[in-house]
Formats: structure tokens, sequence, C-alpha cells
RNA sequence: GCCCCAUUCGUCUAGCGGCCCAGGACGUGGCCCUCUCAAGGCCAAAACAGGGGUUCGAGUCCCCUAUGGGGCACCA
């Protein structure tokens, strides 16, 4: 590993198609994890030279997805820097002028071919064969001079392989002849990727190249423009991609969320993993552990632990399959190590989205008897959104969610009779007290606590599915719960008196 | 078709020649705990793609095959 005497500087250059697929932010965070572990830059830059692909709006996308995920930009459009402009549309003369210079030193040429004589080369077999490649110079010039339309393409050496080193996978090496004269500007004065990325990685000051695995097919032209240029290179990253959760195909052909074999739902854009519930930190705890690992045989940790760890020439080489069924574990072991206001504060969204009007007095009551139970933030919903109902709507349950099992209709108004004068005995409400309140109550009167507790559970919360009965109680409040658990024995009575 | 890359439990991975009859995690199954749902604890099943080399010794190095992924655009 040579030592860098140059700062790192690492990059995300996506183009502005729209929402950010996971796929992308994942090589992302890569780079702006070794840049921080380096104390070198992060820069964002829009590769927008195919304007047909274009999507307004992209850049604040983008951007909104690192900000959600806590990755942060030192440059980049919107945040400015010393090497911008950083959107390639913006920059240009600067891509002509370096493809005019490839031609006047004789490792580029103008080519004139058409589409329709593209098309048939690519018709006859083995694509564009190199026809302006020798075209006398004045011939060219006079061309060009007299306006006639053309792209610029690059001089591959004919013969002789080229070699680089990858810094996931080590040397890799590649036949010249197997190589085609790549354009590297458009007949409308746009350059593709490939010189584009090269003059700007170079004026930009990129120490290392990320990118992902499909890139490493053009890795010896990039190699041989840099050569012609003469510019030092950067280093390169090929990183490993995101399979289909089967294991079949890319998971970047996934346009948006879908559901997997078994019916889960698979997130892929950014708004859908915050739209799901996920805590960023276990989107990026998630993230990071596919293809690298923080060692120790540890899962759970912060990015903050993982930065002084994080090394690219650690990560595996190998495409996987997205396990995305961790995810749900990884998000319930970070909303458990949660502290309850924090919990409160990103509940408190996600509860206003179902339409409760949240008392934040009420949720940070409510939320450390949650932890344990969400799997998703938006799991609260269905399994306390009862406590954000305005109470005096409250109305008791239906007869089969009050039952409980092996019991009847007859078996819970006793338990629930018998338990008011308990609940009205009670001068001191807090679960515990609640608690040995009403085991002594079911000892006595020869029923299971489960029967008891659950019976109550039902007629406080109106749900067979709850936070524990006596913790629900003591938020509701002894005048409160007291009501609920009258509503409910004249529930039973009238349905069977 | 040609080229490139990869290949350890179902999945994510540890392993960089002896510490591995292969470790962790998710998921799955069982048990325990338990007022529901969870969480937690314990246990279990589960892998070095196949074949040749190299070596005293190979999951670890080399070659071949197979499989998977990707690329062969005036898209990135």
């Amino acid at each position: 590993m040579p030592k860098h005497d140059h700062p790192i500087r690492t990059r995300y250059a996506p183009s502005p198609t729209g929402p950010q697929h996971i796929g992308g932010i994942r090589s992302a965070l890569f780079a702006w994890l070794f840049a921080r572990r380096h104390g070198g830059q992060f820069i964002l830059r829009i590769e927008d030279t195919d304007q047909k692909r274009s999507v307004p709006g992209s850049v604040e996308q983008i951007m909104a997805a690192f900000d959600w995920l806590g990755v942060d930009i030192d440059e980049g459009p919107r945040i400015g820097g010393d090497y911008g402009p950083y959107v390639q549309s913006q920059r240009l003369e600067m891509y002509q002028q370096w493809a005019n210079w490839l031609v006047a030193q004789g490792h580029a040429y103008r080519c004139f071919a058409t589409s329709e004589e593209l098309a048939e080369m690519r018709k006859a077999g083995r694509g564009y064969d190199r026809r302006y490649r020798d075209f006398p110079a004045e011939h060219s010039d006079e061309q060009a001079a007299q306006g006639m339309p053309h792209v610029i393409r690059f001089k591959m050496p004919l013969a002789g392989r080229t070699r680089g080193c990858d810094m996931i996978r080590g040397e890799v090496a590649f036949d010249n002849a197997q190589l085609q004269d790549a354009v590297l500007l458009k007949s409308d004065g746009f350059p593709t990727y490939h010189l584009a990325h090269i003059v700007d990685d170079h004026t930009m000051r990129i120490s290392h190249i990320t990118r992902a695995v499909e890139w490493l097919p053009s890795f010896p032209l990039h190699l041989q423009l840099w050569h012609a240029f003469g510019w030092e290179m950067p280093q390169y990253a090929h990183l490993p991609v995101l399979l289909n959760p089967n294991g079949k195909g890319k998971l970047s052909k996934r346009k948006q969320q879908f559901a997997d074999s078994r019916g889960k739902t698979v997130p892929v854009l950014m708004q859908e993993f915050q739209a799901a519930g996920y805590l960023p930190e276990a989107v990026v705890n998630f993230l990071t552990n596919i293809g690298w690992n923080f060692g120790d045989d540890q899962e759970v940790f912060a990015v903050k632990a993982a930065i002084p760890r994080f090394d690219l020439q650690a990560v595996n080489p190998a495409n996987s399959a997205y396990p995305i069924a961790k995810l749900d574990w990884l998000n319930s072991q970070w909303v458990q190590r949660l502290p309850a206001d924090d919990l409160a504060r990103r509940l408190k969204p996600v509860l206003e989205a179902a339409g409760y009007a949240v008392d934040e007095a009420l949720l940070r009551e409510v939320a450390p008897s949650l932890k344990v139970r969400l799997k998703s933030l938006n799991d609260v919903v269905g399994m306390a959104g009862f406590f954000f109902e305005n109470w005096s709507e409250f109305t008791p349950p239906a007869a089969e969610i009050l039952i409980q099992r092996k019991m009847d209709a007859a078996s819970t108004l006793a338990i629930l009779r018998g338990a008011l004068p308990v609940l009205e005995s009670l001068e001191d409400f807090s679960a515990e007290a609640q608690y040995s309140a009403f085991s002594a109550y079911a000892a006595s009167s020869g029923q299971k606590n489960g029967a008891v507790f659950g019976s109550l559970r039902a007629a406080a919360s109106g749900q067979k599915v709850s936070p524990p009965t006596f913790d629900t109680m003591q938020i509701l409040g002894k005048a409160e719960s007291l009501r609920r658990v009258k509503l409910a024995v004249a529930a039973l009575e009238n349905a069977a008196p």
C-alpha cells in the first residue's frame, strides 16, 4: 500500500435521476467512511452529462438522504468548495478542452461515423471498426471546421495488456485487443463518463475512486486515459454490489420497494426506509455490515465506532444477496438502545402521520414500555395508538377481545367485577403496586395471573396486544382505568346478562 | 459469442498455510422466562461448489471445470 502524501479525498458522483437507491448510497457510505477514517474530505459531484435522464429536484433528494443518514458532505453543489463547479454540465468547456488536447497529442481522434453506420457495424458483429482512427489530420480538421458532426474517440492500444490495481481485488489485467475506441466527447459537446470522471477526479484532487464493480470492464480504458493525460493516478476501488434477496440479479434493477418470495416488503429507495420506520442508525449499521464487518464478532455498532476501523482493502470482493431480514433485527436493537426521550421524539411524527394529536408528555410516559416491542417505528400505531385517542370517547372492546383464552363471558365478568374494589382501594397506583395487588387478587379468587391481567389489559386498552397491563393502567391513571373497567363490565352485562 | 470479477451454513460474514473435525450474526426449530406481544437466556440443525496440483500440512496458494454476477452504447 503506497503512502499518500496528498490528503484523502473521495467522492460520490451520482446521476441526478431522482430518488436515491440503496445500492448507490451504500457505495457512497463506503467512500465517506474511508474519507472520515483518514481525516479527508468527501465530495458530492453530480454527473448530469446525459441530459435526457436528468430529473429536477434530484440534488435535493440526494442531499436529504445523506442528511438523514448523518453522512456529511464537505464539498458539492449547494455547499461549494475550492474545486467547483460540482455539476458536470457546468464544466463542459473543461472537458472539450481536454478532449481536444488528447486529439492534438495523438491520443484521440475525431470520428465522423453516423449513427446509421454505427448501427450497421454493430449488426455485423464486432462494434465500431475504428474507420476514422487513421483519418488524415488535415481532412479531419477540415471536416470539423465545416461543422460536420463528430465525436472524439480514444485511441486504445491495439495490442498488449493493460494492468491495474484495484484496492479490493488486487491486480487485474485486460487484453487491449478486446477493447474499443471509446467515445470521449459526444457530438453534442457533452463528455461521456469516461472522460468526465477522469478530468473531474483529477481537477478535484480525488485520491481514491470508489465505484461499483460494473465499472471494472472499463477500468483498462480509464487506466490508459490517465496514462495519456500523464496525470498522477488515484487509487481505484471497485465495490461489490447488492444482489436481489434471492441472489439472482442486481438489486439496482429494482426501481422501488417490492415484496420478496415470503411477502415481506423489501425497501430499496432511501425514502422507503424512512417511511417504513427504520432508524437511520440502523440503516447505516446494516449497510456497513454488508461486504465489511466491524470485527470482534460485533454486529451492532455506531458509525462513529466503525470509522476508525474502516478499511477499503478489507471489503469483501464478492457481491452479496441483500440480507434485508437482518435490518428488522438491527432496527429493534437500535430502538432498544435508544434513551426513552429520544425514542419518544422519533415516534411523534409517526403518530402524527397516523392522525393522532400527540401529547408529548404522554408519549414520554409510554415510550419506555415500547422499547422492546417495536421492530419498526411504525409499529407504535398498532401497539400504543390507543393512548392518543380521545379518552372520553373510549368504547369498550368487543367480547371476543375482552374474553381471554379458555374463558367465557361469565368468568370474565366475575374477574372484572372483582377487580373493581381492588382498583378502588389502590392508593399507590404504580405498576408495581398494581401488580402485587392483582396477583393477590388472582390467588385469592383462584384465577391465574394471566386470566386476570389479560382481562384487565383488554378492558383498559381495548386491545388483545398492548404494553404490559399495569404500565398501561398507570399511564391511564386510576380514574380512567376504573372507568374503562366499569365500561367493560357494563358491556359484558349487556351482551350476556 | 468474447472479456472481466467472484464463489465458506438458507442469508450476511470470521478465516489472509498448521490455533478450524471451520467461529459469530440473522433467519429457522426446541426449551426456559412470562399478564398479551415482544425482549432476553440456553440448546439444535446448517457451509469450505467440484476436480486436479503445490506443500510435511490447504477453507487459506496455483490451474481447470461448474455456478453466480457484470461488461461489450454518442447511459452512467
